[in-house]
DNA sequence: GCGCGGTTTTGACGTGCGTCAATGTCATGG
DNA sequence: CCATGACATTGACGCACGTCAAAACCGCGC
């Protein structure tokens, strides 16, 4: 995923690290940018409609027609599934340089709001498609990024279905740390500007639950509970949790 | 999914209904072979390796080199993902038609474990690869099938992270229906040639627990278990319970 | 038939996390 | 400054599912 550095230093500019978009290169295609050459960033751009979300905002939701697709340029969104009672499962989150809705078909079967204020390029399906249709070493690319979005779900399905609470807070850290540390920032301090209610619907547990266990990690000095966030205080006692 | 169908109706062989294998095409591409020409059918059937793997026999595994990719042709193959402790969650069933190992880089991630008996044609990912590239359609297909696979993942995540007991069990018999029955296996009695122990792993409980409920359901009368399956006597029952 | 190993079922009991409810924290705005 | 409301934390308690252990079942070989 060093992906980005190639295009940085081909091109000079610091889309990666967070700051701005590219002055070339609005559409942040971390993942994929790589393999385009200049001219195709363009014409990939130039087919996208920057738009911005405030929270909450709907970016679409399940069982609509997906006719869209999306690049996050800044801010997080959330991804989830309702069950008809209520209950919600967040499936992942998107940070900037991710694409939603993908690989998908006709319909999104997922629904995708702004956790706080977000941009995003957003794509006709159609026009989208087409354009892929004519470089196919992008599409090979994107089929990649669905196999790295595939077993990162695989993943989570290990720890929905076979961990412990305790275990699944320090991988959810620790995994948001990496991803993160992927798109630039490489700091001990997480932003986590989702609710308890997002990371409980995320892991599997509830508010009180996500709560309980910060709680005792913070009193075993493995993180230190901060506004809006958490800093790591001994990451590899929590990959060590998370690993275990 | 009515590819198969399609495929069928063009060759006039029944390789779609699990059977024997299409004289002119042993692969068993129930999910693109739609979008193939005979051609290029013969041409992919040139570069596989037909295999057999005996009951538990080890088809990959975990951390090991990916350099193959899977078409099942007959069986069942359990995927799944092992924790240093020895807890085992299964992300998934491989039928007859599904693909393994094609949305992967250099490392599986995943091991995979004949359940009984099993076929499949094995490629070498490289000439694979190489064969794709000369037909984008084709990678688009496949591009379409991961997409697919990510959406069962989501649907997993779901049930693992969201769902009762009764609910994931009911959920499985009903879904493993509906894939067989796109295969063209339309019975209400179900093959269940995985043990409960695979059951338990693949939803996230306990041996006991997944007996408990299907004697539950049982009891319920809204199945009835049967030597080495389920049939199922009320499916909208059990469909109402999975919805939920 | 009988014994044997592996798997499944059943029962009794334990516990990790969910539920419910009270309390604390903090931002916003009058 | 206090009132308000949204969210987070904490505590007391309950329950769905896990754990442990004992049958029961089911080929399979002799």
């Amino acid at each position: 995923m060093q992906l980005v550095e190639d295009h940085c230093a081909k091109t000079g500019q610091d889309c990666a690290h967070g700051r701005t978009a590219c002055a070339d290169c609005k559409v942040r295609l971390h993942s994929i940018c790589a393999a385009l050459e200049q001219d195709e960033l363009h014409a990939l751009e130039a087919l996208s409609h920057p738009t911005r979300y405030g929270a909450r905002a709907t970016l679409f939701s399940q069982d609509e027609p997906a006719d869209s697709v999306f690049n996050v340029t800044e801010g997080m969104v959330r991804l989830y599934k309702l069950l008809p009672d209520g209950r919600r499962q967040i499936v992942g989150f998107a940070l900037p340089g991710d694409f939603l809705g993908l690989a998908l078909m006709d319909r999104f079967g997922v629904s995708a709001e702004a956790v706080g204020d977000v941009s995003v390029c957003r794509f006709q399906r159609k026009g989208f498609a087409a354009y892929i249709d004519t470089k196919p070493h992008l599409l090979r690319r994107l089929h990649e990024f669905a196999g790295h979005e595939l077993s990162l779900a695989q993943d989570q399905m290990v720890l929905l279905g076979r961990r412990s609470a305790e275990e699944r807070v320090a991988s959810f850290l620790v995994g948001l740390r990496e991803r993160l540390a992927r798109i630039g920032q490489k700091s001990v301090t997480l932003a986590l500007p989702m609710s308890r209610q997002d990371i409980a619907d995320f892991l599997g547990l509830t508010i009180e639950t996500v709560s309980r266990t910060m709680t005792r990690l913070a009193r075993d000095k493995a993180i230190l509970i901060v506004p809006d966030g958490v800093r790591l205080l001994r990451p590899e006692h929590l990959e060590a949790i998370a690993a275990r």
